[in-house]
DNA sequence: ATTATTTTGTTCATTAAGTTGACAAAATAA
DNA sequence: TTATTTTGTCAACTTAATGAACAAAATAAT
């Protein structure tokens, strides 16, 4: 995640950029205004870029009074880049030429959660998408997992909510295929995803919040993913929210998790039908008690039931969305955020949940603060971990192009 | 805050960076090895920085084999820098050499707390301050100050606990002296002196925070400030510790300051006192009774009477690390730094707080980033708002320098 | 319709910054 | 005393960026 590129190629990486931004094109004269660079040297950088197949020129667009600019964007067939990510249970796959723009889709369940598994599908998934690249690859892949990641070695250091400790990544991605990869918390590369092509566009300091099973954070300053001393920077989900909250799968009391996760909601609709059974009233009718019996409940089926109406439902979203807001009220108290956006399984059905938080957060935060902050729902829902993944490629990379394409 | 150099003088200041490190000096060849740069270049850099009388040579040192190199290191007789920040009730000046050496000190004491006053002391000890400088001073002067601070404008926003709304600190200091000072929180003042000068150095993931009557924190990133997107990050202190906590001065309940600010001790020492006035049992000697019916109590002789092993004092201590505890575990699992530095009148008179700060810590954070961090007391003391403050002038206005010098 | 104006992108000479290679100076090791 | 190693500097060369000049392509003015 560091962005290491030597000096000499600054220009060329702010032009590039600047490219990247406007998806309609930008001229060499605006970029070399907006960048305070001769012309001269945007146009030399450009016919370089346009020579190592990055960039391509546009039909010129008549708008004011001179010469016609001639609008430049990135190259839609040569070059694309391959992400993936574990949401859900299963792998999403996306490749995206350099602009972001999908081109290829793909999606891996697994029957079971293993770690033999997990690696398997994850080969067998971008084998399937390596024969779909009608171009060339940037030699790099970025990979969304569960848990605690080191990104230097590619290892995931545990996956509580998967019960995995240590699984290595990196090597049998990198044997099977010769391709590096780069592998990072999923909800982190959410987050870059929707910092780079969704609702975090041009948002020089974000939070993305991933609310699914677990919950975590990525946060992004003027796009770039703060780490931390080993990578755990974003874990959220553990934030204390009360002393003498329920027990946390971590052993402590009241953490976040404990309340407000995908699986506290299924706690606590299953609690609610409990009581009510135990109750003297006969039970109302509602689709989740059937889940319930016949053992298909899940988090997301509750979230869509709330947002079709159901009172049940609602009430228990409402019920977690209360811990969430006072987790989101810490963030953006402490760490005085641009946005927030809040996205995973829980968020993705509809955008009751943010709007719940939203209104929670308003009671607690400051005003401040909370006066300079958006809270938004997830734009690119469960595209945005593979989306963010493919983002890692271009972004840290650009140094494994350039000597691919200058020697040629 | 935004250290906006122009890229061809990013050599320079890299090289002055490495130089500024070692207080002993570093050889033009050590530079060019670390920096990656020929001997040549650093050379050219390093008479040009002599020129500029920010850097000269020391006796050159014999250690091993071949030539012996000549130190360089930040002159001390030439430029100075001035910084100013406002903690227990005075005004601190600190005037420093390039690397930091302390050159004078001076203290104004206000005696009342009105914003006038406030301001007044700060151009009279400029002003006494600006008489001392043996040479010549960075056109620039840091200040630290209570509350929200704007540094676009050099506006404090609002200070709660002083009462203050919209100070303007900029203007006044600015017509008086036609020098433009940098104005920013007290307390991320102070974490960027212990950044550069204190037990953060050479630290590349660093949260400060700063116990006094209020609570608030500096997230230092790679020796540069987390802004945020008004000037507000860090602003702990409203970090929600328990929803049924007690009412704080911005009308919520449970935040961290209502339980463990300077105000917070005292209020707890005094209800300890009253319900020991309304038992039966004879009231124990002890100082801090008699400080509460002289009305000379205040939160610094409760810490420094605990240092002494006054019990009751250590109780009260004990309480308020408690949430402190909590919130030090929280920016642990959420933001994974790498060193916690304690400060602040609570801090300064002895590491007892921070020693009881670090085992509540440790009991609640997860082991994985609990495993990376150091919770230190600050090294500084009282000292580090001031030198923080003047630090700006060197790391933030470079620019301003090198125009006055290059015309010459 | 024609001319003037504006803006763009390119060509060419120039400038600035950094690199390589050679070399004297100053230390230790043989 | 000589060989080796390391440092700092000088000269020649390379590279990236700039400014000035100019043709091309549009609109505005006459």
């Amino acid at each position: 995640m560091r962005p290491n590129l030597a000096p000499e190629m600054k220009n060329m990486w702010n032009i590039l950029s600047m490219i990247e931004k406007t998806s309609t094109g930008t001229t060499r004269a605006a970029i070399a205004k907006q960048l305070d660079l001769s012309r001269t040297t945007v146009s030399n950088i450009a016919t370089q870029l346009m020579n190592m197949k990055l960039v391509e020129e546009l039909e010129s667009e008549v708008n004011g009074r001179g010469r016609p600019g001639i609008p430049l964007r990135l190259t839609d067939s040569e070059w694309f880049s391959l992400g993936a990510s574990f949401h859900g249970g299963c792998w999403h796959f996306i490749l995206t030429t350099l602009d972001g723009t999908i081109v290829q889709e793909h999606r891996e369940s697994l029957a079971g959660d293993s770690v033999d598994l997990f690696i398997d599908s994850l080969l067998e998934g971008i084998a399937c998408m390596l024969k779909t690249v009608p171009g060339k690859l940037i030699p790099l892949i970025g990979i969304g997992t569960p848990g605690l990641v080191n990104s230097d070695t590619g290892v995931i250091v545990r996956a509580d909510d998967m019960g995995w400790k240590k699984v290595d990544v990196y090597t049998p991605v990198l044997e099977r295929f010769s391709i590096a990869p780069f592998v990072l918390n999923r909800h982190r590369a959410a987050g870059l995803g929707e910092a780079r092509f969704g609702s975090g566009k041009g948002v020089s300091s974000l939070i993305y919040i991933g609310i699914g099973n677990g919950i975590s954070a990525a946060f992004i300053n003027d796009g770039i993913l703060l780490e931390g001393a080993n990578f755990c920077a974003g874990e959220i989900g553990h934030m204390l929210i009360d002393p003498n909250g329920p027990l946390c799968g971590c052993g402590r009391y009241g953490c976040l998790q404990a309340y407000s996760s995908g699986l506290a909601l299924i706690r606590i609709l299953k609690e609610r039908y409990s009581s009510l059974l135990a109750g003297e009233d006969p039970l109302p009718e509602n689709v989740l008690w059937n889940a319930i019996e016949n053992k298909t409940l899940n988090a997301e089926l509750i979230v869509k039931e709330a947002i079709q109406g159901n009172d049940v439902a609602i009430e228990c979203l409402e019920k977690i969305s209360i811990q969430l807001g006072i987790a989101v009220s810490n963030l953006i108290n402490t760490l005085n955020p641009q946005k927030i956006i809040i996205g995973g399984t829980l968020s993705n059905p509809g955008s009751l949940l943010t709007d719940l938080i939203r209104k929670e957060a308003e009671r607690r935060a400051m005003r401040s603060p909370f006066s300079s902050v958006q809270i938004e729902q997830s734009y690119l829902g469960y595209k945005a971990g593979a989306l963010g993944a493919a983002t890692l490629p271009l972004r840290h990379k650009l140094e494994l192009i350039l000597p691919l394409t200058n020697g040629s």
